[in-house]
DNA sequence: AAACGATTGTAAATAGATTCACAAACAGGG
DNA sequence: CCCTGTTTGTGAATCTATTTACAATCGTTT
């Protein structure tokens, strides 16, 4: 699939691991790295590194291989990661409320600004330091907060409904933790994260031995 | 990539998907579903969905479509969800709290039988009603308590050494929640849970518009 | 019991992704 | 300033996955 711009989506994954492994060997001290040495990190063939980066552009030297500086500020622009994302936080259950405290987010530029629920009993709630709104004023807060990014975790039954929500409010990019596999426009992009259908795929290889 | 038997690796991947579909209609009271109809629901093709299931046996009827009880049986016997898998959780911080605690696993068979840590300070202590054993005495324990499955949910700077340890221990399938891409041997099996990088490849289609 | 509409399973065709392989480019040394 | 050893960027080749297309089959209706 090509979505966007002629370059693959697969493409398009594979960037944040190279950002990660180019920020990790910069914060070692390294200046310089080849697509073989990045290859052998990352367990990826050099040549996939190289045709992967040369869909944006020539970010290498020939003979050096790349500076991990200019390496990363360029992967961070494209992938739209110089600016500070807004996140709203959509179900605040035990689930939600793990992912509006979960410290990994902020360093990477993703704040998590508002939470909603649709339960009487939590909303008005503080949790995390948000104060938890009312899930029929989505749009209306969602606007005001400047938000581009839901994360919904809410029960399965209910996910597809609030999905649905969200789209019409103009979502564009959800990420779901709801163990349901939901239903979106073509132009809103949805990420499951879903530790159990993992599991369910890597018992095949456990059981078929 | 076709790691195993000569069934590719996407195709044992969309099978949870079809499992949780499945299961969703049977408890919804129907009985019989056609590729078509299930494509729909799943966003595939009915071609994707038949091909698939190919590959591991004639599990449909012409003109009518598949049982659903009966494909649900056969894919839980393919998957070996017909088992239950016992699962150790490494790292007992926050994330590792919270995963101890997760109740999505259970009904889905996987069972949390025991955690680990390495600080002296949580080694002893009680998650989850579990009690947290050394993860030094890794092995030993593992193979008392019959573990099959590890999931990682330790800082990002001891992921790697952690895994190591794990594999050394004749671990063969790794659920790995550190914010780190780890290495293991071709027969270890390692999937990575990480919201970060799903939002960062997310962004990509956000900000290039 | 034959004809019909629906749907599978799969061989062949197409589309897509990865790897190969090499000319072009660069840094360092003599 | 030329030679040597690297390493990039990319067209072409290969490999993998998806889709097409249709004969074979099944249940139902006439």
């Amino acid at each position: 699939m090509t979505t966007h711009s002629g370059v693959p989506e697969v493409v398009v994954d594979r960037l944040p691991q190279y950002l990660r492994a180019l920020a990790q060997l910069e914060s070692s001290g390294f200046d310089v790295i080849s697509s073989q040495q990045l290859g052998e990190l990352l367990q990826v063939t050099p040549a996939q590194i190289r045709k992967d980066l040369s869909y944006f552009g020539r970010f290498g030297k020939q003979g050096r291989g790349y500076s991990i500086s200019h390496l990363l500020e360029r992967l961070r622009n494209i992938l739209g990661l110089d600016q500070t994302w807004n996140v709203a936080v959509v179900g605040v259950g035990r689930l939600g409320r793990s992912i509006i405290s979960y410290p990994g987010f902020e360093p990477e530029g993703f704040r998590v600004v508002c939470a909603f629920d649709s339960d009487p009993a939590v909303v008005g709630q503080v949790a995390g330091g948000l104060t938890v709104y009312n899930f029929a004023d989505y749009a209306e807060i969602a606007e005001r907060e400047h938000v581009q990014i839901a994360i919904v975790a809410v029960p399965a039954n209910v996910a597809q409904a609030v999905i649905d929500n969200l789209v019409a409010a103009g979502v564009k990019s959800i990420l779901n933790y709801a163990p349901k596999s939901a239903l979106t426009p073509p132009d809103v992009r949805i990420r499951n994260v879903d530790p159990v259908v993992s599991l369910q795929s890597m018992t095949y290889y456990l059981s078929a031995v």
